[in-house]
DNA sequence: CGGTTTTATTGATTTAGCTCAAGGCTTCTG
DNA sequence: CAGAAGCCTTGAGCTAAATCAATAAAACCG
């Protein structure tokens, strides 16, 4: 246990750094925590050895005990329909919190599986919840970001719904742009960990009509796409693309109503 | 003031009786409260006068102050997009609780419409905030109600996905029954209190879609529709039907991978 | 209660995106 | 590095669902 002491010490020290510019902040930042607050959440905190890719941090089924905040690296979730059929159910950057929804059940509802060499910190729900009790803005927090994660699924839920298979990819690289540079990484170019049947999955197409979209997008020079490397050379066409204004498109109009 | 007062206590004693048929159970059964925290939280509820068809509980853009639960009657939950298209994202039926995705922005997202004579429960989210300091497990169970949500939509994030024109208004009968019957109302024989252009919208399909295939599973002997009256005549078609089996189902298979 | 508006149904045609098929390019393995 | 396996791309139909169009049935309203 000593060895585990020392080794805990070590870990510690590294993990308020590591904290900081992690993830976490979304939990901490916007609480105006005092130094002891901080050290305490610090201190609930496991950092676990990184995920290589293909492997899972939980699978469907697994009790729930943590919520994970992805600090490098990247995942998907995905649940498996009772064909054995797997559906993506979300692609997670750095700065997002998973298992969230496993709250209610006390049980995980999707698998989440590394795409790339990922490292996540591991937060115990139940000493998370002590430690809401303790400090008053924590659980508060907590349920703005559940709030914003009911917000981003409906969204979601409207271009799944409404939009055709070129809005769905535009929208898509464009939220992953966002979020890249939402982490001060470049807007503009940047690497898909994911396959293209994932996307094709995560967006409801055939893994063709994916590809044929990257290389319409390609030939129409919005974006120069080299396998999983992209470069968004037209970042407002691309937008164009993705909001299909009706006033400016004037080939044909879909049901939208 | 003292008028209102007299009214208040009126209003209070006939609202206890209320929650305890109501939705709010929800927030307030599996807490094991004592008797005198379910009077504080009957406190805190406002009764208002039921919505006629067609007013708004809250507009999108509305500050946020409470959330609400569905005693009687229904709602319908959409956003208008920036070309001024509505876009229905949910159909709300009692014992739900509906304004939750607006504690992130602290501002409505969405408004929120009676479908028909509707009344709620209001439910001032700071007095809940404070009440949930007192109450150890109140805003436990107000995050297991939000991951809930967020499971739920995830699921419908998967049907809008992956699921057929057929499958989807299978499901959404099928939801709808069971939320029926959950409430002690009948699973096979309920009213639809939306239009069909409403359902078109959320199932993200055309009117005339949803249209034929009520006439297709009225005359495959699934249902019975008259208007807006449904009767289910084949529950396990029905089910059949939105889950859309690919062992069971021969005629061609679609992309589900 | 007759006229107007809204809402629902049904048919005919078009089209976006799926399926099927085949070939090229990576990555992995012995 | 040769062969295999997997991923990605491109082409050629095909099909589910959209659009367009017309009618019918409610609901609304003066």
């Amino acid at each position: 246990m000593s060895t585990n002491d020392i080794n805990k010490v070590s870990q510690l020290t590294s993990m308020r750094v590591a904290c900081e510019s992690c993830s976490l902040h979304q939990l901490c930042l916007p609480l105006e925590l005092s130094a002891d607050d901080v050290e305490e959440l610090d201190r609930i905190i496991k950092r676990r050895r990184p995920l290589q890719r293909g492997e899972c941090l939980f699978q469907a089924g697994d009790v729930f005990t943590a919520i994970y905040a992805i600090r490098s690296g990247s995942l998907k979730t995905f649940t498996t329909t009772d064909d054995g059929q797997e559906q993506v159910t979300g692609f997670h950057l750095p700065s997002e919190l998973v298992g969230l929804d496993a709250i209610t059940t006390d049980t995980h509802n999707c698998t989440a599986r590394a795409l790339e060499t990922t490292s996540v910190c591991e937060i115990p729900y139940t000493r998370l919840q002590e430690l809401g009790a303790k400090i008053p803005g924590l659980q508060r927090q907590l349920l703005r970001i559940m709030s914003k994660e009911i917000l981003e699924d409906q969204n979601l839920m409207i271009w799944l719904a409404k939009k055709t298979a070129e809005e769905r990819l535009a929208s898509l690289l464009l939220r992953m742009s966002k979020q890249f540079s939402d982490r001060h990484f470049s807007a503009r170019e940047f690497n898909l960990s994911m396959s293209r049947t994932d996307i094709a999955n995560y967006l409801g197409l055939a893994v063709e009509t994916v590809s044929r979209l990257f290389s319409r997008f390609q030939s129409d020079g919005l974006l120069c796409v080299d396998r999983k490397h992209v470069v968004i050379e037209d970042m407002d066409g691309l937008q164009r693309m993705a909001h299909h204004d009706p006033h400016t498109d004037l080939g044909g109009s879909r049901a939208h109503n």
